[in-house]
RNA sequence: GGCUUCAUAGCUCAGUUGGUAGAGCAGAGGACUGAAAAUCCUCGUGUCAGUGGUUCGAUUCCACUUGAAGCCA
């Protein structure tokens, strides 16, 4: 195909602590780039220690789009970040530049790699909220699953009868659409990519990436999480998804008092740790990704992407 | 010094009326299309502290040794 005329645009992804943000700023400084956040909860304005959201200072001056655009209070999605990033992506082509997509939120980074379409689906709260409560029970929940297997039993084989969000989707999917969540997503798939996507995944020896997620925990409290959690139950009142954040859940416990201070640091830790886990299960599935060693000199991963991307035929 | 209790998976502990053992947590692997930092699935062999004794057979009973905790001097 003709791969080679499409825009050509940078992907790095990496758990959490695996030096994303330092490596595609010294990329984007190089190359003349522009860099586009893939992270869920950097999107949101307010919460900055605890999504680890890059400073002006380590910006450097390069021009970072899809960091603190929305409201904790608002809901967001995948499809609203799929438009958004594409709309980005053309700014910084048209401007003659490089786009680098940056960040660790698998599910944004696949909606643009594998160019998923997400056609309009209004959002339906009230049934949403019933769907919830009805999953709460057992037998609920069993009833749910059961009408979604009769939907879509293709889409129910791959969804365990207690994935309570997943087969509440495949209700809500039909209930809007009058499609079953399958065939909306075989057609999600048509259109050919826009552009030339190359794929960087940063991974690091887990022992030492676990010491590194310890270590930037206490950081983020040394920085002032808890202040900034505060701050931010004070500012606002509702939280459908800002309020998922690990790092901002547990310190709301602390602060509820249902957990210690120490306890509230120590969960916030591991849950890390499993969430780079989770992460890294996620990259490995994506096709011709180029892995890097994040233990390695950022000079030397830099190379490696000049490399891979033929830098000097630009 | 004497007495008592305990010693089992990385941690906390259960258990075997004697036939070599299993939970929770930690950890590992995986799934993932509009909440995704979310949600969910799978995975437990370890000198049952050491040495000896009884026994067809001991992690289980007995003795001693070592270590830990408690009580009495």
């Amino acid at each position: 195909m003709n791969t080679e005329k499409k825009p050509k645009v940078i992907v790095i992804v990496g758990p959490t602590a695996s030096g994303k943000t330092a490596l595609s700023i010294e990329l984007a400084k190089k190359i003349n780039g522009e860099i586009v956040s893939c992270d869920s909860m950097q999107i949101y304005k307010d919460m900055n220690i605890g999504s680890a959201k890059p400073t002006t200072e380590e910006m450097q001056g390069i021009k970072h789009y899809l960091i603190d655009e929305v409201e904790p209070t608002q809901r967001f999605s995948v499809a609203e970040y799929k438009k958004r990033a594409e709309q980005a992506i053309e700014e910084i082509i048209k401007k003659g530049k490089t786009p680098i997509i940056v960040g660790g939120t698998g599910l944004y980074a696949n909606s643009l790699i594998y160019g998923i379409e997400f056609d309009q689906i209004k959002f339906d709260e009230k049934y949403r909220n019933k769907l919830m409560q009805e999953a709460e029970t057992e037998e609920g929940l069993q009833k749910l699953y059961e009408q979604a297997k009769k939907i879509d039993p293709k889409a129910m084989e791959k969804i365990s009868f207690n994935d309570k969000k997943r087969i509440i989707r495949v209700l809500e999917i039909f209930h809007s659409t009058g499609k079953t969540k399958t065939q909306q997503e075989i057609e999600s798939r048509k259109k050919e990519l826009k552009y030339n996507y190359k794929v960087f995944a940063i991974n690091i020896e887990r022992q030492k990436l676990y010491e590194r997620i310890n270590k930037r925990v206490d950081i983020m409290i040394a920085q002032g999480l808890i202040d900034e959690v505060k701050h931010i139950l004070k500012k606002y009142k509702e939280f459908p998804t800002a309020m998922q954040a690990i790092g901002y859940k547990e310190v709301v416990e602390y602060l509820n008092g249902s957990i210690t201070k120490d306890e509230a640091i120590e969960k916030i830790k591991q849950e890390s740790r499993r969430y780079a886990k989770r992460q890294i299960t996620w990259f490995k599935r994506i096709e011709d990704i180029i892995w890097l060693n994040g233990l390695e000199k950022i000079q030397n991963n830099l190379e490696i992407i000049l490399e891979e991307i033929h830098w000097e035929k630009y």
